[in-house]
DNA sequence: GTGACTTTGTGAACGCGTGCACGTGGGCGT
DNA sequence: ACGCCCACGTGCACGCGTTCACAAAGTCAC
């Protein structure tokens, strides 16, 4: 990245770090906020913190690190908050996504109507299966996967998601990453990795019901437990 | 395979207590490990770290909580890893699920294959739209929602499945508990909460978006002094 | 202007999870 | 049988994130 190379003697940091748990509440936050639609002008880090599921010294802490935003005696100005945070996470662009497979998920994807919602919006649909290219889902037209490094630089998508058959996930997020997208969202049941530099979150319903399952288990097991319940 | 029930041939431990990012990676692990297919009959920690993208004194710490199932200088035996494995995450047994809300996502998971794959089945499939109930999707029928406590009860269901529209998505999270369903997976875009005893777990797409453009922005902006950018 | 009250911002302590490094113990070759 | 080698299991230190508690800072009433 440009001018951030190793903090050997600068002193001034360009820019606070965000801690990453701190960044994955932002977008809670703002859809918090955005909910309360103009109803108080001003809101305080525990009503923050309620609506969020959260307690209101992690709200603080995290709005703290967008800056001191806040006024002490009132809480914290709920449109300039907003404004932040949506500065902060990039949401005064728009984000053109490319969705990669149009099976069962793509194609669900592809209607999700919440999708516009906040900066991003569906720009192209893609899929290796010759028979589907061609064919329209939603507003969208299914194009040839090889066409993703011409999509992506015309319509400067920078964000890919992942909805393939688990086998051929990786080969798509290196096709992404080649055609210039840094940004992945895999909801592909399969360890993907992308090189330094690149953004990958991942979604697996597989592996969330297995979690429940698990504590649903222990749950109905008899425990010998040496204190808690939880 | 060998009786579900407490393993009274295993030196009968209290039951160690598992940290919940371990939970989160067993199902990755077990993925990994039935991805083999049988190729070999053991695997090491380095191995399977690779194979699951996290480093091997991870992978071996994690396993530790399971017991001490590895043998020095071989490996662990993926068969019997397996077996381990599932049983710790309850997936010893058939888990029904129900699906609450049959819009976009609800059908999509619905017709989902990888369901059934490892444990989990689709027992029912349940929407607030009368207009919608009696319709079929998929292999199944769109019961109503007021129906949940006695589908719950007649299927056995442990598992809640919210794929409705964020405004009433709480809502439905009290029904699911209050019918006996307590281990919730929410989609929808909205913080619900659950009582004391239950689980929750969420997936959140718009949240993943705004983290990853979060971060793409931060590529994208030079970064100027520590004052604003304009 | 003053004092009481409210809520932020943050220093500090704590706890959990991670990763290293190494002791430990079992297999395998000779 | 013996010793070498290998990979597990884990104690320990470190860093990140969470939480508490309180001073700082601003508002509001009078």
């Amino acid at each position: 990245m440009a001018a951030v190379n190793k903090p050997e003697s600068t002193p001034d940091q360009p820019r606070r770090r965000i801690p990453e748990a701190t960044v994955a509440r932002l977008p809670l936050y703002l859809r918090s906020l955005l909910e309360l639609n103009g109803g108080t002008p001003t809101i305080s880090s525990e009503r923050l913190a309620e609506l969020a599921g959260v307690n209101a010294a992690k709200v603080r802490k995290d709005l703290s690190y967008l800056g001191s935003y806040g006024t002490r005696g009132v809480g914290y100005d709920v449109e300039f908050l907003v404004f932040q945070m949506s500065r902060e996470l990039g949401l005064t662009q728009e984000w053109p996504v490319v969705i990669v497979g149009a099976g069962n998920l793509g194609q669900a994807l592809a209607n999700y109507g919440g999708f516009g919602d906040r900066g991003f919006s569906v720009a192209a649909l893609v899929d290796a299966d010759g028979a589907k290219v061609g064919s329209v889902v939603g507003a969208h037209v299914v194009h040839h996967v090889d066409d993703l490094p011409r999509l992506a630089a015309e319509l400067h998508i920078a964000i890919g998601i992942i909805a393939t058959p688990a086998g051929v996930a990786q080969d798509i997020a290196d096709r992404l990453v080649a055609a210039g997208i840094t940004a992945v969202l895999n909801f592909a049941p399969s360890v993907v990795t992308v090189p330094e530099g690149a953004s990958l979150r991942k979604v697996d319903l597989a592996s969330e019901l297995q979690i429940l399952s698990f504590y649903q288990q222990r749950r109905a097991t008899p425990v010998v437990d040496a204190g808690r319940v939880s």
